[in-house]
DNA sequence: AGCGGGATTAGC
DNA sequence: CTAATCCCGCTT
């Protein structure tokens, strides 16, 4: 979007105070970048992210009000919602819309740029690979140490979108296709339930075996 | 207080 | 296929 076209200038709010799809497919092939002091840039290339659209989405954390854990979702676009799961995981979103639209894109893969030392393409693993932690919840992304920068934005011929990951139990909402990643990318998740069923996606040959990604992530 | 489950991952 | 492992939300 803005005129910054340089890869590392920090995307601003205005790229997060959109509607949440469209959040989504534009953080693809953006930068995720961890700048902290006495250490090496750490930055991803986004392959693959999720998007979560507020009370009426049944797979969305915020499917039932607003709760202490949820709460980042409620407030400032461009910060960080991270919460922990299956007790060893932690999970990264960016807050979108305006306050108190509890809307999110969870990030879900990244390919390595740099500084990374092992593999992003699971959202669990991206945030083992970035270091990140609770401690990072309502981080700023748009200014601070983490932050998603403009990066090598992909063209929407090269996204394609499918049921999201992991939430089978969201009735009608789990068909939705609001998970979108990287055609070309090799660092897309290797997700169980990674059977497409977007509109984008081409339907491997009747039989053909297939576990989420063709090759290793470099 | 206690209980059930989860926007996952790795290993058998 | 399943264990690992714990925070949170909801129920007693």
């Amino acid at each position: 979007m803005s005129a910054a076209s340089e890869p590392l200038a920090p995307l601003p709010r205005a790229f997060f105070l959109r509607p949440t799809i469209e959040v989504a497919q534009d953080l693809l092939g953006r930068y995720l970048v961890l700048a902290r002091k006495d250490e090496a840039p750490r930055i991803g290339r986004l392959v693959e992210t999720e998007a979560y659209l507020g009370e009426t989405d049944l797979a969305s954390h915020a499917a039932r009000g607003k709760t202490r854990r949820n709460a980042p979702m409620y407030e400032e676009p461009g910060h960080a919602y991270v919460y922990f799961v299956y007790g060893m995981h932690w999970c990264l979103n960016i807050v979108t819309e305006e306050a108190g639209t509890p809307c999110a894109v969870l990030l879900r893969a990244a390919e390595p740029v740099a500084g990374l030392t092992q593999a992003a393409d699971g959202p669990g693993k991206l945030c083992r690979a970035f270091g990140l932690d609770g401690e990072w919840n309502r981080a700023d992304l748009t200014s601070g140490e983490l932050r998603t920068t403009y990066g090598a934005p992909v063209a929407p011929d090269e996204v394609l979108a499918t049921a999201r990951v992991g939430v089978a139990y969201a009735g009608s909402w789990a068909q939705e296709p609001l998970r979108f990643f990287v055609a070309s990318s090799n660092c897309v998740s290797r997700s169980r339930t990674a059977s497409p069923s977007g509109t984008l996606w081409e339907r491997p040959a009747a039989g053909a075996k297939r576990r989420g990604r063709v090759r290793a992530c470099p």
